[in-house]
DNA sequence: AATCGTCCTATTGTCCGACAATCCGATAAT
DNA sequence: ATTATCGGATTGTCGGACAATAGGACGATT
């Protein structure tokens, strides 16, 4: 009654044919930039018919690991946070997270995130982000599309400056969470943008002198106008955050 | 010269088959647990051929969102933190992961996460937390791949505890980083078992009694022991964590 | 010289038809 | 009740095929 045995797992060859290549751009027999050989040339070598090179090629794609080139042909790509963090956010829209846990989420991380971008972020990543806040208080309160589009770039440009892949993609997962919850909110939050310009600029002023407390200190404020801009806006703070990439 | 055009999109038709099953999945159209039609029945439906399914759903099946099921039909399913983890874990030990961005990682959101984990743990959870470390403390010093089973079932348990999707997420593909330093370091540390088991039995404590100033200071001390622990091995801080999945 | 057609080639996206292997359920045999 | 056998359904894989498109070469036009 003790014997056991392992289940046998047979392995569709579409799925050896993605792992070989997968194994071949980790080990840096294919490296970034470079491009893959077309698919009759990949099925040859294979050993397989193109059908199945082409389904194998998929699940690689969706990952984001090789992108169509300009000549078509498949080319060899560093995954990006992006990339990572739009699969993210999408499983998490899809398995239902809330604005609260979203919230909670964001105000966990985001403030130290703050308190280490302010020990180590560059003039370059400093003087575009100044330049996204500079084109957010030109803008008139209703546009608001183009608010979100400057506020998502303002925290993409801060996850990058926390220079920590590990964070930055769980930060852009939570930026495209906090994205879709700030489109919500605007059209019953008049004075929103002023807020937020406030607040960047307070954060700026801190990364720039190096203010580890201060930049904690804003983005845990910055932070809290969002949770206020949900309740101003009459929202349920239990709403679903739904994915609309 | 200011006249500019949108890029126009060809989107084939196996990513439309994509974009339609997930659509159809997000919005109740397919529920979970239900199985999908089969291949030859989605190609009439969709008017594609059986070919381009294949490759449609092999986008999907990447993400976790359907797995095939007993009778080999395709069957939609919960993404779970896990699988969304272990995608990004990948992502991340490709583009290089240091020890030290790991553990920073850990030391901005897992103090935090205690904190709240202590506010809220179900008594199940709690007890199989407990299970765990009992089984720790029974291993001898040198079962080390036991052990780092242990641990890492330990840290899944804590982040499903925080009961936040959007932060799982991101503590579950730290665990699969915190468990390749583990196994990385446990050769050149003796009494790493018992300085575990003991931050453990302490982060239980806290947990149960709903004490957060504790939770995070204990959970400080255990992510210190491991930075600790790499230095004791002798281990370089800028190691790259590599994938072994 | 720079731009615009035109042709050719390579490659992908898509389709069709086909078959072996496997799984499921039912049925028959022990 | 368990085991063997059978038939249908479905997937994994194959081979071949074709239209559409990108890229390059080569003139023709301004």
């Amino acid at each position: 009654m003790s014997y056991r045995v392992e289940p046998i797992v047979r392995e569709p060859a579409y799925l050896k044919v993605c792992q070989a290549l997968e194994q071949d751009i980790l080990d840096g027999t294919l490296s970034i930039g470079e491009t893959l050989p077309t698919e009759t040339m990949l099925a040859d070598q294979f050993g397989v018919n193109r059908s199945t090179v082409r389904e194998g090629v998929r699940l690689l794609e969706q990952t984001g690991l090789i992108v169509r080139g300009a000549a078509k042909r498949w080319v060899v790509t560093q995954v990006e946070a992006a990339d990572v963090a739009n699969n993210t956010s999408r499983a998490l829209a899809r398995s239902g997270v809330t604005f609260m846990q979203a919230w909670e989420a964001l105000s966990v991380i985001y403030p130290q995130a703050a308190g280490l971008v302010a020990q180590r972020i560059d003039d370059q990543t400093l003087s575009r982000m100044k330049q996204r806040v500079a084109d957010e208080s030109k803008l008139n309160a209703d546009q608001h599309d183009a608010l979100v589009e400057l506020v998502s770039e303002f925290f993409s440009d801060f996850a990058a400056a926390v220079d920590n892949p590990a964070l930055e993609v769980s930060m852009e997962s939570l930026n495209l969470l906090l994205t879709s919850s700030l489109r919500l909110i605007l059209g019953g939050t008049p004075n929103a943008l002023t807020r937020i310009v406030t607040a960047q600029k307070a954060l700026i002023d801190a990364f720039s002198s190096g203010d580890q407390e201060n930049a904690r200190l804003w983005m845990t404020r910055h932070i809290g106008d969002l949770r206020r801009g949900y309740e101003v806006a009459g929202v349920d703070i239990r709403t679903l955050i739904v994915d609309n990439a």
